[in-house]
DNA sequence: TCTTTGACTTACCAAAAGTAAGTAAATAAC
DNA sequence: GTTATTTACTTACTTTTGGTAAGTCAAAGA
C-alpha cells in the first residue's frame, strides 16, 4: 500500500480533503447518497421517512447542496400536489463504492467502539 | 461489485452507519485522522498550525472524541511546560485506507465539482 | 518579580440547525 | 360552494453548536 500525502491541510481554499469535507463532512449528507444508493429512486417524503431525525429544513438544504454539487438528479413533475423524484448521478454513484467501505468498517467496528465509549467516557 | 443494503437507516439506535457518521460526519474529525496518518506523531499546538481555522476548543473536543472511541492515543509527558502527543491507534490506522480513498475521489472530481458548484448554483 | 511556554478551559457571542406553522394549486369530499 | 387533502417545500422563531478571546497552571529563565 503506497503512501499518500496530502500536504495542504492548512490551505482551506486548495485542498481537495476539506473542500469535499465541507460538503460531506456533515450530518446527513453521506446518508442520503447510500440511501438513494440502495433504493434508487426516492421523493422527499420518502427519504423524511427513512431518515425520520432530520428536519424537512435540514433536508431540503441537504438535498440542495447535493444537486449543487451534481451528486444527484432532482426530477419534477408538472402534476398537484407536486411530485419530485431523487435518484444518484454517475457522478454520485462513483462515491457508493467508498462510502460502502465505510458502511463495512463501522459495521465490523461498532462493537468494539462502543465499548470503548463506556470504558474510556465521553457520551 | 455485490450490492450491501443497509437496512436500518430510520433506527438511530442500531444503524452502524448513523452511529459512525455521527462520530466522524462533523467538520473536523476525518481531518485530524488523516493528518495524524501523515504525520504519525503531533502535539496540540502542530495540530492547530496544520488545520489553522479549527479553533483550540473544537481541536479539544475533537481530539476527546476520537480518544474515547480509540481511534488515537493521547500520550501526555510530565513536564512543564506540558507536552501531550497524539497519534493514530492500531483502530485508527484500519480506517486510513478508506480516507485516502475519499482523498483520491476528492482529488480525481473536486474540479468538476466545482464546475458544477458554479453552474448549478448555491455556493 | 515578571515573562514565557503548552495544553487546554471558560464565559460570552455568532452561526447553524431544529420546530412548527404556513404556502400553493388542484382535486375530492361534504 | 366551502372545506379538507396532498406534496414539497419555506419562513419565523428558538435551541444547540461552534467560534473568540481571555484565563489557568506550574516551573524555568531574564
Amino acid at each position: 500500500m503506497e503512501k499518500i500525502v496530502v500536504k495542504n491541510y492548512a490551505d482551506e481554499e486548495n485542498c481537495p480533503v476539506r473542500n469535499v469535507l465541507d460538503r460531506f463532512g456533515d450530518k446527513w449528507s453521506m446518508l442520503v447518497i447510500m440511501l438513494l444508493g440502495d433504493m434508487e429512486v426516492l421523493r422527499f417524503n420518502e427519504l423524511h421517512k427513512y431518515i425520520d431525525s432530520i428536519s424537512q429544513k435540514m433536508l431540503a438544504v441537504t438535498l440542495k447542496k447535493l444537486e449543487a454539487d451534481n451528486l444527484i438528479n432532482r426530477t419534477m413533475f408538472p402534476e398537484i400536489p407536486p411530485r419530485v423524484e431523487y435518484s444518484l448521478t454517475e457522478r454520485g454513484k462513483s462515491l457508493l463504492p467508498l462510502l460502502l467501505n465505510l458502511v463495512q468498517w463501522a459495521n465490523k467496528n461498532m462493537g468494539e467502539i462502543t465499548q470503548s465509549r463506556l470504558e474510556r467516557g465521553t457520551k
